[in-house]
DNA sequence: GTGGCTGCAAATCATTTGCATATAC
DNA sequence: GTATATGCAAATGATTTGCAGCCAC
């Protein structure tokens, strides 16, 4: 794992971000400092980090993968209204390591899906 | 929703599997009774099944969304050997129309990653 | 030098869309 | 009859791949 220029400036976006960006994202704003970066050097990086363990891949956007940069174990919430997402603290109900129906469990994604505070504050005003 | 002959035969296979089907596994099973269906049918219909509330799709596979016929609520396990998918009896830490973190939660997704149980034992025989 | 990294362009593949036809009620 | 569903073919869009040039050690 050489650490290029690109693969610094894309670990850069991804730490600096906690919008858990598509590699699209990322591309456009590596781009703006490496203009001449390749889409295909992002989906490489983010591939590598994610084999490394640095970053996790959400599958939570049917859309596109979003990328997190691995901090603390944490749940995802998306919401169905603004489309954003958020990270939030909720304990996985099972644990790397454990045994579920004979299963190994090495990795667990939680993903919530409904309307974020945000929106449920707009939907409030809107009613008022 | 009319119950048309092509949407009974995609129920049947969704109800008949316990493999969540991918959408192409769908319409491979189907074409095989109705070879006339379409591939636009069969997403056609998945998503009116998913809208309705009685089917679920997954996310749990990268390469192609995983259809699941509504049962009892259970959370999804992945083995990265063998690719297949289970269902695995566990309760989602949190509970839809509670507020986490100041969102509503109208919907919960667990995905467990590891080595399913024949795999695990696959791997004691190699060992042996 | 060699192996890993990059960038480009083309390919892949799940899914979507437009539209004309057919079917249900 | 009309609204809805179907089937076909083409389009879309994220991701992957092949390959030639580049860089670090």
């Amino acid at each position: 794992m050489v650490p290029t220029m690109q693969r610094i400036a894309i670990i850069d976006v991804l730490r600096g971000s906690d919008a858990h960006p598509t590699a699209d994202m990322v591309f456009r704003e590596v781009s703006a400092k490496h203009p001449s970066i390749s889409r295909a050097t992002v989906y490489n990086t983010l591939h590598a980090l994610v084999d490394a363990g640095l970053v996790h891949e959400l599958s939570i956007d049917k859309e596109a993968a979003r990328y997190d940069f691995c901090r603390m174990p944490h749940a995802h919430f998306r919401c169905r209204a603004c489309r954003s997402l958020y990270d939030v603290a909720l304990a996985p109900s099972v644990g790397a390591g454990e045994i579920v129906d004979g299963h190994l469990v090495e990795a667990v994604s939680t993903y919530l899906f409904g309307l974020c505070a945000s929106c449920r504050s707009d939907l409030e005003t809107d009613r008022a």
